[in-house]
RNA sequence: CGGGGCGUAGCGCAGCCUGGCAGCGCGCCUGCUUUGGGAGCAGGAUGUCGCAGGUUCAAAUCCUGCCGCCCCGACCA
């Protein structure tokens, strides 16, 4: 397959200074990746082996769970977008290039555009449904802030894949088709994750899961539950209602001088009582309109969450001038009390009583607050930021948060896209129908990535066979020993021949180098061909997960290789 | 977009404060020795000091502007 003298790999002693994490750092070092740009990498020959592996798995199961594979444009026409109305919306993280015509265009950041143009025109009946089309192609999205090498580049590859149902159940099952698919497709890569449900934000539809990577160096933070299957988004992850006591035991209010007296530590500091106690008023615009949100003083507001529940599009905290309008007083003073807007409240409001507000006047708050008495809260919803040891909303166990790499996830969509852009078929009763649609994405180099992040010792890279750049790297110790070097040159063709990934080093280096260079690119077995064991008529079998070291008889090694990988590929 | 940092040989960095021969380590090339965990000795090559302008007898060094990269934040999914 390939001898390492030949080949280009041009590993590194010393990591990049730029490098922040582990994954980003052994690729710089193994010689897999070069960047080119900000957020934009080339791919080595080390690699691109590695990603086609990705893809060839990737490609495998979606192929085996019924989906057909396309390939589509990665330039699109912005009639496209300005008909699924995303041209407005999706904002600068969208690049937009025009043409020698002064027209339009953008590099794909996604293609549910140009697969509902498709298939609307080529759909017509209820008879050619269900339908799953996917590709595995080069995206680009116009990050602010690209980093950690290829785990969040702004061009990177992804696997996109689109179905198309003709009825809410058989796109239940299209979707259970995908998840199921992509269980099988990250245990193939031997990683550690979990199904958790996510926020479907701007893309839209009602349902999603993000398949979470466990790692620490993850940029998104998941919750699960100790005792069930529970697991989310950390902006997903749902509070319970807690139950309504009834307690009219009230003291009576109080306004209070506090002097500059702005935060809730302030506040609690000032007045000495818990956080708890206190009432944080945050005044929000939600498509220009303020609203007053309440959560208990030691919580915190999710924005997502509350943006779900308002069903708007923009949402932001208020500017100060907006603040003294509907509050009466400058910021940090803000209370519920003759406020002028809509007031919600997180559920942690429910239960509390005679606590601390803003008074919606300069260096003033008020004790014993009560709402019904004092003011009336219109709704109770879940807005609050999910906490370690919460409970689980689904049973009685205790919420862990932990920290993920988000490789892959699936939606349904609805109708979001097909009624934009009216994607219909006529359906047995003679019927126009929506289609209904579901979308499910993978990023290939983030999840060779994550590989790396779960797999890697002090000496480099640990990959699974399953997508190990070679199976297998023969290290003749002395190559200038011509025992050596014939024995490994004859090794070598053998397991070619049985159709085995292997890289002969037939470098003239010493074998520390040689070692030092196998560790770090991560090759699952090394074969060790040196004097001591060759005089023995062996060879030194080592496994890089391990260390262990296997001393085999050159006549058996063949099948002793071939069983090893097969072993491997089962297991990973 | 705001804050901070960086840009000097292929890579990692020093030199800049206090202007005066462009340096170190790794890597690379040649030779000899060496050959089981990143060898030793000897010799050698390699720079628009990010770009442009300014100050000065003299600029990697000081000043101005721009570009690129990294980190933190805001933003987005």
């Amino acid at each position: 397959m390939m001898r390492y003298s030949e080949m280009f790999l041009p590993t590194t002693k010393e990591t990049p200074s730029d490098a922040e994490i582990l994954s980003h750092q052994l690729m710089l070092r193994s010689g897999m990746i070069r960047k080119l740009a900000g957020g934009i990498y080339t791919y080595l020959p080390l690699g691109y082996r590695v990603i086609r592996k990705v893809e060839n798995i990737v490609r495998e199961e979606m192929n085996r769970a019924g989906a057909q594979e396309v390939f589509m444009p990665a330039v699109q026409p912005a009639e496209l977008w300005v008909e699924s109305g995303r041209w407005e919306m999706y904002g600068k993280e969208l690049l937009r290039v025009r043409d020698r015509h002064n027209r339009d265009y953008c590099i794909g950041p996604t293609h549910e555009e140009v697969i509902t143009a498709l298939v609307r025109d080529e759909i017509q009946t209820y008879r050619q449904l269900p339908m799953n089309l996917y590709q595995i192609q080069t995206k680009f999205r116009d990050e602010i802030r690209p980093r950690f090498g290829i785990m969040r580049s702004r061009e990177f590859g992804m696997k996109d894949a689109y179905s198309f149902d003709a009825t809410e159940q058989s796109a239940e099952e299209s979707y259970q088709k995908m998840f199921d698919a992509y269980i099988r497709i990250f245990t193939r890569f031997g990683l550690t994750f979990r199904p958790v449900e996510a926020d479907s934000g701007t893309i839209g539809g009602s349902f999603s899961h993000e398949f979470m990577v466990t790692a620490d160096s993850g940029e998104d933070g998941m919750i699960y539950c100790t005792s069930c299957d529970y697991a989310a988004n950390l902006e997903k992850a749902e509070i319970a209602r807690p139950e309504e006591k009834h307690d009219v035991d009230y003291s009576p209010m109080e306004e209070v001088h506090t002097p500059d007296v702005r935060t809730i530590e302030e506040v609690s500091a000032f007045l000495g009582v818990a956080p708890e106690d206190v009432v944080k008023t945050m005044i929000f615009m939600s498509d220009g309109e303020p609203v007053a949100v309440l959560v208990r003083g030691d919580e915190d507001i999710n924005e997502t969450k509350l943006r779900n529940y308002l069903g708007c599009d923009s949402l932001e905290l208020a500017m100060d001038d907006t603040i003294l309008e509907v509050t009466g007083s400058p910021r940090g003073f803000a209370g519920p009390i003759g406020i002028k807007s809509r007031i919600i409240a997180d559920y942690s409001l429910m239960n509390m009583k005679d606590f601390v507000v803003g008074a919606n006047k300069e260096d003033h708050h008020i004790k014993n607050c009560n709402s019904g008495r004092d003011f009336e809260i219109q709704n109770y919803a879940d807005l609050r930021l999910i906490r370690e040891d919460d409970p689980c909303p689904r049973c009685e166990g205790k919420l862990r948060i932990a920290r993920g790499i988000e490789v892959g996830h699936v939606f349904k969509l609805g109708v979001k896209y097909s009624k934009a852009m009216n994607a219909t078929f006529l359906d047995s009763d003679g019927k126009e129908k929506l289609m209904i649609m579901g979308c499910y994405g993978i990023g290939i180099g983030r999840t060779a990535a994550a590989c790396i992040e779960q797999s890697h010792d002090e000496d480099g890279i640990i990959w699974p066979m399953s997508i190990a750049p070679f199976q297998v790297i023969i290290t003749p110790v002395n190559i200038n020993d011509e025992k050596l070097s014939k024995t490994a040159e004859e090794l070598y063709d053998s397991l070619v021949a049985d159709g085995i990934e292997v890289i002969l080093d037939d470098r003239n280096e010493r074998a520390g180098v040689k070692f030092k260079d196998a560790d770090l690119i991560g090759i699952p077995i090394r074969i060790t061909v040196g004097s001591k064991s060759l005089a023995e008529g062996k060879v030194e079998v080592r496994f890089r997960k391990s260390g262990e070291v296997e001393k085999i008889p050159l006549e058996t090694v063949r099948g002793f290789i071939t069983k090893t990988i097969n072993d491997g590929l089962k297991c990973a």
